[in-house]
DNA sequence: ACCTGAACACCGTTCAAGT
DNA sequence: ACCTGAACACCGTTCAAGT
């Protein structure tokens, strides 16, 4: 058997993204699986190792992909904003929106844990940073005299306290009992870090 | 075959744990499996469904045990703080430490996620509220007139902070660059938080 | 009652063989 | 060069059979 020829090298690895994606966003990281995208692309298990290396390099891709659609997310959701702080509130409902949307794929970017020894990607470690750079710019602007580590240091703090709220709320598991929304506990995480920041230069 | 009764039922639980709790220490959830618990105790598969429903009911058990020796280090480091604030940042301080020596058992408590459609068991969600309570507790010290709903939204947001710095500073993948120690953001995220939370009343 | 181990349905990965 | 599908080593779970 073999030769089909249907699709180039890379409308395979496309369509493969494509099926990983949808069984992701359908039934979870865990409901991914080599033999499952073959399947749904009408190839057979080896074919997969053509294009890539194996099924951790496919999610690491998928997961890049993830990365884009949310820094897209992210970098509409500020342009074009009145106030540092009006920027940095859009930036946070941006990511908890797209959180919430599509829980599944952005659940995928966190679960996904490479193989002991491994490290991770450039590329990835690169879109990682220019999100957080989109932080890091609009606190300078809020605080155009301070330290550049202070304000690292804030973006780093309030980055990672957004995302804790997302994390939490989105794992039933630890869902904390009172029903309050993602929403406003970011906002008060955001007002009372950012009033506590800006008054005590 | 059969017949060895050398361990009752709850000696066969426990021994299970402690299998299971060592490997994910030393090789991650991931390294985990049915038939390596087994191995190690010096038992076949099927002697684990007498004992556990299933991997996830042992895994859930595990997490059981991880969620009290957590519980455990707060209740200690939080005991006989001379002010609301610093017994808050002690709690803090006890959370990133557990994480950071416990890791991959604590990793372990947010990386399982229950089948489709499951629930999560009482008895963990008790858990969880017990920890969530202490961190309001002392809150609700700090700042005695303000209206429960605050206090609450404020526990939520300041809990999920700590944990989502913890999370993103364990996880290779996304440490964002400049090189801060988790206790640095913790502590900024506190201090700011608290200041714009006192200050607003 | 306790425990085994074969059996089944999955999984990721490799690779000789076919076109 | 492209692709298949058998093969291998794993996996979770069940259950007839043995003591």
């Amino acid at each position: 058997m073999g030769r089909r020829n249907e699709h180039t090298r890379e409308e395979l690895r496309e369509i493969s993204l494509q099926a990983a994606e949808q069984l992701v966003a359908a039934h979870g990281l865990a409901g991914l699986s080599t033999r499952k995208v073959v399947a749904s692309i009408g190839y057979t298990v080896g074919s997969l190792y053509m294009v890539f290396r194996n099924l951790d390099d496919l999610i690491v891709q998928m997961n890049e992909r993830t990365l884009d659609a949310l820094y897209g997310k992210l970098a509409t959701a500020v342009a074009n904003r009145p106030s540092p702080v009006a920027a940095i509130q859009a930036l946070a409902q941006a990511y908890l929106s797209f959180a919430l949307v599509e829980t599944n794929r952005w659940l995928a970017l966190y679960e996904h844990r490479l193989p002991e020894g491994q490290t991770v990607t450039d590329p990835f470690t690169e879109k990682v940073a220019r999100m957080f750079e989109l932080v890091q710019h609009h606190l300078a602007l809020l605080c155009p005299q301070r330290p550049a580590a202070d304000i690292a240091l804030a973006a780093r703090a309030l980055w990672s306290g957004i995302h804790g709220i997302c994390v939490l709320s989105l794992d039933r598991k630890l869902e904390s009992v009172g029903g309050r929304s993602m929403q406003e506990v970011a906002g008060s995480l955001l007002d009372n870090y950012l009033a506590g920041f800006v008054g005590r230069n």
